[in-house]
DNA sequence: TGCACACCTGTCCAAACGGACAGGGTCGCC
DNA sequence: GGCGACCCTGTCCGTTTGGACAGGTGTGCA
């Protein structure tokens, strides 16, 4: 009776190829994972995997993606020992653009092992790429990531490592791990998101009360401000949120996770 | 280095209370309960879980809880094998009201075993509960569930089963599943929510535009119908939704997964 | 055939809203 | 001291909205 599930996984796999030790630390780290709200607990989360896997860098960022559902723009980053020149370099000369893994991640569904995509791809371009990445200590790892329903963007994460080709208990572990690493940096992210108070507390605080519907007579009582006051910071939440009025303001209020449900 | 997690559990249980088999097993639980969307997929996890803990009979439900936590009333039911007579007894009389299980669960974080409960409320209104309950072969079993984060109301698992008492074994996997099953109930809950159409096919799409702070006119040109037409269809919907204005219809058809996330 | 329901349209009007003008204040930072 | 934030207040005016009145169609079901 098989259960589950993605890419041809089977409950056999996990009998197979891991041991008791690595399954109960799977179970662990799904289990931390949903405890997961800061990027600190999130790079904790990295090392309990690298415990698993022979990590020895890895990175994990939330990016949007364009219509080919090709890396766009990267909206937030956690490192958590990648090495930061390779960053900065990959910033500056805006490597996301011809990085093939980047390219290819979410066309398929699978960890992408960086081993299988250097010998696919050889064009010049690309081995200028591989060649950059090596001087950083950066030949072998894979990368993998999952697409956030409610909007265009996706996780991605990176990890590096000697020997991380493509064995079948380091292929389990992680299709196995992956939706909740991405549920656990999808949290982070969210988290980070609020910490940028891109609103003002009063801000909040309107759209708030906007969203059940008040007037703006209703909510000057209720916060004990003018009416005038409450369109102030209406309008500069809409300004801020680039809404054209309230409905709309507080919809992306609501699911850039600016304002709370209830 | 421990990782986990709610309610005193570690990873040391893992490895003591489960076999190999029962880790893989969980595991697989896990996974599929990622992948569950209808009642039927549920039902098949549910069915999956009484293979590793002895339930004979399980039932799910989403319910309303009051300020002090306790259940009122129940908005969807996913009965796997509970006695059919016994929910209609429970609702015909509205047990719900006596239910010491109902009231109790979610004060505490851990699943509530039924025999413990029973040993401490042996007031008269509860001996009848329990006798009531016994005559439909409901003796031991345990409870659990889990609150959403985006409204007043949580998951409601009860599962009945000779032996099922307060064995490590089974409260440290019921421990690891609770998260996923909750999230799959959830997912099937949505979903339930979409199949009985509060809104008809023009409320949603008018709502869908108002979301992007569309006026009437906008929307009127976008659909092709008169201004009017999509007054008539945004004052149903917010009748509908209870809503006093196009802000809160749109917030409140969000947050109910009537509509999408633009 | 009647009925319910979704769909569409019109007019009228008071209320609410959004944008523009204007002004005031405190606080922390360079 | 100036500068930028956040906070607060006012008036004016055109647009949008929501509620009330009114009417129509077609479809499906009892």
């Amino acid at each position: 009776m098989p259960a589950a599930a993605g890419a041809g996984m089977t409950a056999a796999d996990l009998a197979r190829y891991l041991s008791k030790h690595d399954l109960v630390t799977t179970l662990d780290l799904i289990d931390a994972a949903l405890e997961t709200r800061t990027q600190d607990q999130f790079r904790q989360l990295m090392v309990l995997t690298s415990g698993l896997i022979p990590i020895e860098h890895s990175h994990a960022s939330v990016a949007d993606l364009d219509e080919n559902r090709a890396i766009t723009r990267t909206r937030h980053q956690v490192n958590v020992n990648f090495p930061e020149g390779w960053l900065h370099t990959y910033r500056q000369l805006r490597l996301v653009e011809e990085d093939p893994v980047a390219k290819l991640l979410f066309a398929h569904d699978k960890p992408l092992i960086w081993g299988q995509i250097r010998q696919a791809h050889r064009e010049p371009a690309d081995r200028r790429f591989y060649g950059r990445a090596a001087e950083f200590g950066l030949r072998d790892g894979f990368s993998f990531g999952a697409r956030f329903v409610r909007s265009n963007s996706a996780s991605f994460f990176s990890c590096a490592g000697q020997g991380l080709t493509s064995d079948r208990r380091h292929v389990t572990i992680i299709q196995y791990l992956v939706p909740h690493l991405h549920a656990a940096l999808a949290k982070v992210h969210l988290g980070l998101l609020k910490e940028q108070p891109l609103l003002t507390p009063r801000e909040v605080e309107v759209l708030n009360w906007a969203k059940f519907g008040k007037t703006n007579w209703d909510i000057s009582v209720q916060i004990g401000v003018s009416e005038r006051a409450v369109k102030y910071h209406l309008q500069n939440a809409m300004i801020k949120l680039s809404a054209s009025n309230r409905s709309q303001a507080v919809a992306v209020a609501l699911s850039q996770g600016l304002i709370d449900w209830g």
